[in-house]
Formats: structure tokens, sequence, C-alpha cells
DNA sequence: GTAGGTGCAAACAATTTGCATTCGG
DNA sequence: CCGAATGCAAATTGTTTGCACCTAC
């Protein structure tokens, strides 16, 4: 809910903590990310985006960036079955309630944050003794729109 | 349920079905994903197996074949955020329900077969107009039992 | 017979790493 | 100041592809 400057400030305040210095590459990497944390960003768009930023950044200070950063859990690292590891904020209201969509006819995809997981996560607890501290959820799928209309545009996941 | 054997000419009858050729590869690599079920093998896990059943076999043939056999749904292709894919064989008890529990302390990594998300697929056909096919769910956390014993062994996943 | 399958090696793409230089605290 | 962080380029790693040969149907 915190404004974009303030969400920075606090995840800035959490490398320091950390020991980690403040840089302003990463201010730059954090900024960007925080911009489009609607999107599921890879390294590499990050670069590009970042770049326009601070344009003499090197993508290798962007992956131990984000490599930082998903230690620090302030990102996650995910895989979406294309070769590239993307990368989505973890602000404190999605952090667990934050799945999935991916269509295989329009390629979309779409976030939904209802935490869904909750009872089940209990009863991992409870019958085999597991403590969740974090999941993940993916559906694959189509759209009833996508289906009905003959729509198939560049569909990636079905060869 | 079927035995070993069963499965290997049914999946075989799959193939010919479709058109694919069975060669001795194709079977040597389809009898190493039932040998080998429980784990999640990598493609050069696979290949390394493989070969000790039919030596003269090329990674490119497994890689070929672990594809082909993922386009079939005859096995899932995975992704455990280590830079690897891995192999699922989607028997047809575990097609939907098929989970994956991650221990951060001991690294096991556990497979649960309970169809816990057939609602949620419903709601999402409902109020979404989104039709699954398929779903992951992974849960990361520890087992009491980790925790209890401060059993820190090879622990990959929290640095 | 022939199209599809294979093995090998070369090509690729994403990510990592070594090292000299720079910079934040 | 000093160690941590950066940029660059080279190295690694996982996966794909081109092509001549081979094999199942």
């Amino acid at each position: 809910m915190a404004a974009l400057e303030d969400q920075l400030i606090k995840i800035n305040k959490q490398l320091l903590s950390k020991g980690y210095k403040l840089t302003s590459q990463r201010e730059a990497t954090v900024r960007i990310l925080l911009e489009y944390e609607q999107d599921h960003l890879s390294a590499e768009e990050v670069f590009m985006l970042v770049r326009e930023l601070h344009p003499d950044i090197g993508l290798a200070t962007v992956y131990r960036t984000l490599e930082l950063l998903a230690e620090l859990h302030i990102v996650e690292k995910m895989n979406f079955g294309d070769g590239v590891a993307r990368f989505d904020l973890r602000s404190d209201e999605n952090a667990h309630m934050h799945h999935h969509l991916i269509c295989t006819v329009c390629g979309r995809l779409k976030e939904i944050k209802e935490d869904w997981l909750g009872e089940l996560e209990q009863r991992l607890a409870r019958e085999y003794g597991f403590l969740v501290t974090d999941h993940r959820l993916e559906f694959t799928g189509t759209y009833a729109s996508c289906q009905r209309e003959g729509c198939k545009r560049a569909s990636k996941a079905v060869s």
C-alpha cells in the first residue's frame, strides 16, 4: 500500500540492515522492480529497463542484484518453463496469496491474489508435520474466450 | 497400478498411435523414467542412467525423447529453481493430484498425491472463465523434525 | 524404400565468475 | 581507507540444432 518511494526506502533499509551497501545500481534496479511489479521480468528485461535509468550498469550486476534480493526474500525467483528466470517482487500483501494462471492459447499470465492455501497449509502441518514458509501455485489452461475464438496467436507452450 | 511392463507397453502404444516410432533408445528412456518414477530426474541424470541400459545413446536423443514425452503429456517438465529442467512421469493416478513439499533444511522433496485443487479449479472456471488443464503446487518449508534437531545438512535453498 | 530417428559436434542462450578498478560507509 | 560492489569479457552450463548416417515399419 505504501507509495513507491516509501517501499523503496523500506527495501533500502533492509539492504543496509543486512550489511549490504546501498549503491546507485541497486537502487535503480529496485526502482524498476517496483515500477514493473505487475510484470514478471526476466533478468535481461530488468537489465534493459534499468539501463534507461542508469545507462552504465552491467548485466552481471543486475544478475547479482537480483540474486541478492532473492536471498533477502525481497523478490522471488520464478520459472515458467521458458528457459529464463523471472523475478517477482514480494510486497507484504502478496507474499502468501499469489498464484498464477497461464493460458496456453494466448500466453497471457494473470496473477490471482486470493489466499486459497491457508487451509491446506494447516493441514500439512497437522498431517505431515510440515511447516510451510512459502508456496507456489500455477494453473495452466485456457480462457473460455480464447478457446471460443480460434485465436491461435503465438502459442509457445504447445508446439 | 499396472506393473512396470504393462505401463511400458501402454506408453509405447501412445507413441505409436501418434505416429512416433518406437526405437530402442526411446524404450530405454521410458524404462528409466518408470524405474525412477519417484525421483525427479534431470535430463542429464536420465542420460547417465539410460546409458547403463543403452551405452551408445546420445545426450541429444535423451533431450529429444524427453521433450517428445512431455509433448504427449507422458512426462511433465518441471523447474525447481536450480537451473535444470526436471522430468516427472505422469501416470494416470498422479496426473492431476501431484504436489511437492520442499524442505529447506534437509532438502528433501516429497510428493503428495491427493487431489486438493479440484474445487479451486471449478472456481477458476466459474469466476475467471479459465479452464484448467494442468496445475503445479509446491510448498516450501521445513519439517517439524528437521527444525527440532539442528540438523543443518547441505541446505541449498537458504544460503 | 523412406521418413523419421540418431549420434556427434558445433551452436546457442542464460547465467556465473575472475579480476582490475571504483565507490560507499 | 578498506572491503565490498561494479563492469567487462571470458568461462560455464544446460539445451538445441545441422547434418550425414541408420533403422523401424
